[in-house]
DNA sequence: ATAATATATCCGGATAACCGAATATATTGT
DNA sequence: ACAATATATTCGGTTATCCGGATATATTAT
């Protein structure tokens, strides 16, 4: 039991981030953006959705600081701002993937199972 | 990049995974859990709100694999079921103190910024 | 200045998630 | 069996989140 368990604070900003990981596709685009800086065309190829949906994601991101934007000419250019993220989804694949199947059918939070 | 980077199914699951700890309630349960099994009465006392809401929230983490459920008489005792899921909340809450601020101000997912 | 390209933001609608109150179920004690 | 205790489930309402389409903004090329 160390000092940060008990900081009301703290568990309100980490639950918070635990929560923008919690979507399948800000997962996916920080799971591209660990192989490598992209522009946002190329995200929006290869997360699919449409443009905005994926900026907005982004802006998500941003906010948050996952990942930094720096413009290029016309593109923003996307990057993890921290490799440490990269570790803690692939802890957390470790873990998900021996209850891959209880996670895939709880399909909704609440007393519908 | 390995193998799990790119399983979509393993993609969902994890995002559930983290969308579960997504929330205080459950993430205050989850670490007053890895300091030791306890009482349903007891955890309402710990997290607060209702006893209902507990109720629910602990479901979902049973379902989900985060806990395990052993009724001792009239009670049900909840633990963590891993430990490697600790580890994990420590390592993003070490990630997650960096940029406190802007997590606790992101009250919402969206253009509200 | 105008057009083209790349990205961000706004908008309305749909669904997921959270909540407390009330009720149901399970277990124990009398 | 009946009452008390502990927990789970159902219900209706509220808010958060996600989505696509349309529009706005920023940059570059002509």
């Amino acid at each position: 039991m160390n000092i940060t368990a008990l900081d009301p604070d703290l568990r309100k900003a980490t639950a918070r981030f635990f929560r923008v990981l919690g979507d399948p596709t800000r997962l996916k685009i920080v799971e591209l953006l660990s192989q490598g800086p992209q522009a946002v065309a190329e995200i929006v190829l290869v997360v699919g959705g449409t443009q905005s949906r994926v900026s907005t994601h982004l802006a998500c991101l941003k906010w948050c600081k996952f990942v930094d934007a720096r413009r290029d000419g016309r593109q923003m250019i996307y990057s993890l701002q921290d490799g440490e993220i990269y570790q803690l989804i692939e802890m957390a694949k470790s873990i998900a993937i021996h209850n891959q199947n209880h996670l895939a059918t709880c399909n909704r939070i609440g007393p519908d199972w």
